[in-house]
DNA sequence: ATCTGTGAAGCACTTCACAGCG
DNA sequence: CGCTGTGAAGTGCTTCACAGAT
């Protein structure tokens, strides 16, 4: 388990660690201990010296002749990503699709709480969600500094998107979940993926 | 408008397009007519000469020492992505997640509509929602004959999952949006596309 | 003068192939 | 002998740079 990370890791790698996380827990949750790279490769398509190579950017893992102990490469990976420990998150938007993040079950078993929810429309401010209030976005400034939060999830028209990113990012929330169809300028120093289902969609009819 | 399309065209130039599309009826929505690769490359992010090559694929939009006639290209795209059709489609599981979906309201104005609804699990199977009944998932091929859909979107448990893609495809629908946490095998002739923000998040919180 | 269309160069990611080790 | 770890080769995508068109 290194501390130095010494090389540029790209992105690709980065994104597919969760990957292996997620079969290695399967895997770590049955009696099998020792998995190797051709059996994590057929599990998710993935070619076995890839694996290979993905893992020797963050340490030895393996064992030669051998594979990997299931266990311990999870809780090394689990410890790269920093999925030891909780994620506090804001959502922003509480219209239809807000509602149905905030219901969403799969995020709190993954350790990411939803802990404060922001509208801009008046008549949703106040409105109970569960454990939560909505308060103004307007305000998401002050309850940000009094509650801070790792990660805002944007659920937003597409027009009051930019802006509610820049709130954000003025707030020191560096990674943003965008569900909203809009094209986005990431601040400097702020990470935002989006997740539009119409785009996939879009581009999966060319395929078809 | 080339009808033949004769190079191999780069996934991630598929993946650009619908961008592409969207930010053309922003513009052709406004009086402006004309458009650039440079202005289409601020409002996206994406290099110009990115944007460029991108279109070269289909065809010859431009005019040198102009630009691009945005309503025109627009068409184009429209007609080469195949969304100036309705896309018909058929949703598996109607979860919390699945009941969700069908209430998002993105996908209807974009021609993407849910005809068909399924579930595995019998108590809910015969409930109406919206304008649809949930039929059994395990008469999913009958029904698909009697009423064929173009995508498949799947909803149900990981478990489940491969089964259902697995049916899907008998039925003929070769294009699935997956939002349910699996690793998948596409069948071959088959695309499958995932939506799945643990995953996101869990590969932002590396960069944070 | 300006902006497109595109070969060629550059860069990044993937896969090969094999030395090294248990 | 089997499987890891990794330089080197291969592949594919992005950006450059400029001829060509208006």
């Amino acid at each position: 388990m290194e501390e130095h990370i010494t090389a540029r890791i790209p992105a690709r790698v980065i994104d597919r660690l969760p990957l292996y996380v997620r079969v290695l827990s399967q895997i770590s949750g049955s009696e099998r201990q020792v998995v190797t790279s051709s059996e994590l490769g057929d599990r998710l398509v993935i070619h076995p010296a890839q694996i290979r190579k993905d893992l020797s950017y963050f340490g030895h893992f393996g064992r030669q002749g051998h594979g990997y102990d299931a266990r311990e490469l999870l809780q090394a990976l689990v410890w790269v990503l920093g999925l030891d420990r909780q994620w506090r998150m804001a959502l922003v938007g509480v219209g239809q699709l807000g509602r149905a993040i905030l219901g969403y079950q799969g995020f709190v078993p993954e350790g990411f709480w939803i802990v404060e929810a922001f509208d801009l429309v008046a008549r949703r401010v106040g409105r109970r969600i569960g454990e939560l209030t909505v308060k103004d976005a307007r305000r998401l400034e002050e309850a940000l500094s009094q509650n801070p939060v790792d990660v805002g999830i944007v659920a937003v028209p597409a027009q009051e998107t930019p802006g509610v990113i820049a709130q954000l990012a003025t707030c020191g929330v560096e990674a943003v979940l965008n569900y909203s169809p809009a094209a986005i300028h990431a601040p400097p120093g702020a990470h935002v993926r989006s997740m539009d289902p119409v785009l996939v969609l879009q581009s999966m009819t060319f395929l078809t």
